[in-house]
DNA sequence: ACCTGAACACCGTTCAAGT
DNA sequence: ACCTGAACACCGTTCAAGT
């Protein structure tokens, strides 16, 4: 099953999850998977949909903006494994997959909107600043997953933190009238 | 050798290399590799090094800012197989790797405060800033080279467009006056 | 010192059967 | 419809030898 993969997977990584392994924790024989994807990136891909749909899930809450990035961040360094899965490189099209992603940005672009018009973000595209929004919690996580944050040791800044610090640059109220043309006060 | 171990890597990914093929393309034994390498992972910290060293030195060169971004997002788009590899979790502690990683945040480090003092950004630690500026940089280009940026297709912003995005916000006027704790003009 | 061939344990995947 | 066992091609790694 899909839950034997997912155990798997975190206890060892990718690598880790094995179609024998599963097979055998599932109690059926090694290639018994197969009746029911037709590859072991099929079953890797169930995981990802999973995790994804848990994803927009989350999302579709409407949390506060720097919730929704602290929490993305804490379920990356969590799971690091599930994370790589979901935002890595897909080799399986799956259609599931595409939807799934697509509904998480659609609704985080909604949240980037309202905060924008709550007048805690600069205006302009909510698009393209919930991509920049998102790109800096992607690239943040991944780099503390990775052991590759702050290994200077003084900074000691957290991937949280970058996004607070983001956060706050963009809800200077100064930088809102300057980015809505209005002079600063 | 490691040229050929590159070649394999950029042609097919890090599963592509194989210690079999490159020893055959190298023109020696499948095993042959184990007397100058100890591991597959440590023929891979070599590929590592290699690129990490290169990427110092191109700091080193002490680029614009923004240049230096651009570049680092055109190296990922080229190569991401090596990017995922320099980038990614090492599972062997090289200390080569450790210290060519910690010279280029060093010398990133000095770049930013110089930004700082042609009043380009916004005041306060460099060590934070930097880590903040090569974070979405790092998203932005792991996105991008995953497919995952901008699927929306209206925004269509490409991860060079979210740096510039970024260093724009931070070298607003305002902002920096805001940072330093001086009234905005 | 450097290389080779055989061997071992482990994969993903396929296939001919079984119920 | 779902599962099994054997088999195939491919790995990383080890080891006893060779020069």
């Amino acid at each position: 099953l899909v839950d034997v993969a997912t155990r798997l997977l975190d206890e060892g990584g990718v690598e880790a999850v094995t179609l024998r392994e599963v097979g055998h924790l599932a109690g059926v024989s090694h290639n018994a998977p197969y009746k029911h994807f037709t590859n072991k990136e099929a079953l890797l891909a169930a995981i990802a949909a999973r995790e994804l749909a848990a994803h927009a899930e989350a999302v579709a809450a409407r949390p506060a903006l720097r919730t929704l990035m602290h929490d993305y961040i804490a379920w990356a360094l969590q799971y690091p494994a599930r994370f790589k899965l979901v935002f890595g490189k897909w080799t399986t099209e799956s259609a599931e997959l595409g939807v799934a992603a697509h509904k998480a940005q659609t609704m985080l672009v909604d949240i980037v909107a309202e905060t924008q018009a709550a007048g805690d973000l600069p205006e302009g595209d909510p698009v393209r600043l919930a991509s920049l929004i998102r790109a800096l919690a992607h690239g943040a996580a991944d780099l503390a997953a990775a052991g590759h944050l702050a290994a200077d040791g003084k900074g000691h800044a957290g991937p949280e933190d970058l996004v607070d610090d983001l956060l706050g640059y963009l809800s200077s109220r100064d930088i809102r009238r300057s980015a809505s043309g209005l002079p600063p006060v």
